[in-house]
DNA sequence: AGATGAACATACTATGGAGTATGTTGTCAA
DNA sequence: TTGACAACATACTCCATAGTATGTTCATCT
């Protein structure tokens, strides 16, 4: 700027699309590693070898490209489900079909899913600021739409008597928490080939299903009142 | 300070540890809501009906009042299961009973858990200040000793042929991300007593504990391989 | 009754990071 | 070949907030 012009080096792609696209992963990484507000644009910059001019000048805010990750981790789930919902099949094995369809996405999306998963509590405690408000009810709608269709496979597999369950939402609510689990603990090994990975999520997926499986109510031992907590 | 002596209120506790609580719940809440990160101090101390300099008095820093809400966590925690660990019990009832008791306190101390989650996820990435670091083994330790305990109750349940799973980790992972799913969609009703509470309790526990019942490697259709998501 | 220290409140400093303003380079159209 | 604009980089501003320094009140001991 107020140097004279050095001969700098500007990488340039020609692809506009790419270039967010690589923005979308750094900044992907970063969120998963720290959260969003943990998270500086310049550390999202140096992930990709960048700066934070080029962030801002596809994007308007940190926030814009927090939805964004979302938008594009949520893509990943509906395109990963979307042949299951309308194939011919018998209830219990569509609902399995999603759960394990939904279980590949997570691990190989991991860090979009992250983020997802943010977002989802970010809309929980919604009082944002009114700018924003329009997207997050956008984006509140994808989460929503999208549950729907597990909610829905959900009744027709239980009036199929494939499984059994008493609370639908605490059903669908434990569903996700199970089969998002490896959005947590799952950490990518260098030797794991698709087969691993693929063997991994079907013992995720085996043992969600098995959480809508018949067996009567087991009692819970210990279930009596004891002594309340301090804290 | 500059200004002639006001005839200000000063509300003083008694006892401090009392006044230490009262710290951290208001901290627990705020952690809740937006995370470390985003929660500051001022907040805190709003959500208190206090100032800054009352924390301070207190705790060194913001991670220590950080880390003293996930002791209080996890200590509700081991409170819960403490009782059922080395009384005489079948050993899949005692697994049942430990994860009931896990259920019950992840939902009297919700805020509280929640920081714990975020805990953990914190240590995952470690590269801290060394100043930390030695806080961070102390909390990380506390973690693996509770995990461990179930651990355990799951290779004797499993012994006894109570309970079936594949691979350890991957079992205890996912039992633990259903048994913590209130902890993300749980939000306590204004006219919900104990025994809808207890309730609740029941069925996330049921459901949790059948994640681990017999009946053989479901096969999941819809395994075989689709086309990889592009993110 | 006065001294001392704990338990706060108030006022300040310092810094990281979001957002902006502007400079620089490549590319394509005409 | 030369605008003109897209795609960046660089260099700033500015605010929120972590942390500090200091002032104030109360309780307790002697």
């Amino acid at each position: 700027m107020t140097s004279p012009a050095k001969p700098h080096r500007y990488r340039r792609q020609q692809d506009s699309q790419l270039s967010r696209l690589e923005i979308l992963k750094g900044a992907a990484l970063c969120f998963q590693r720290h959260g969003f507000a943990a998270t500086s644009l310049d550390a999202v910059a140096a992930a990709i070898g960048s700066t934070k001019g080029r962030i801002y000048h596809h994007y308007a805010s940190k926030a814009d490209v927090f939805f964004d990750v979302y938008r594009a981790g949520m893509a990943a789930n509906f395109e990963a489900i979307e042949p299951l919902i309308t194939a011919a099949m018998p209830p219990g094995d569509r609902l399995a079909a999603m759960c394990r369809a939904h279980v590949m996405s997570v691990i190989r999306t991991q860090p979009f899913q992250k983020v997802v998963a943010e977002g989802v509590e970010l809309m929980r405690r919604s009082a944002l600021p009114a700018r924003e408000h329009a997207t997050l009810e956008e984006l509140a709608g994808l989460r929503d739409a999208y549950a729907e269709h597990f909610l829905a496979a959900l009744q027709a597999a239980r009036r199929s008597g494939d499984i059994d369950f008493l609370t639908p939402k605490i059903a669908l609510n434990q569903l996700f928490s199970a089969l998002n689990g490896p959005i947590t603990w799952y950490t990518p090994r260098p030797g794991q080939d698709d087969a691993a990975i693929s063997a991994l999520a079907d013992e995720c997926t085996s043992y969600s299903l098995r959480m809508l499986a018949h067996g009567g109510q087991t009692p819970v031992p210990g279930a009596k009142a004891r002594p309340q907590n301090k804290v």
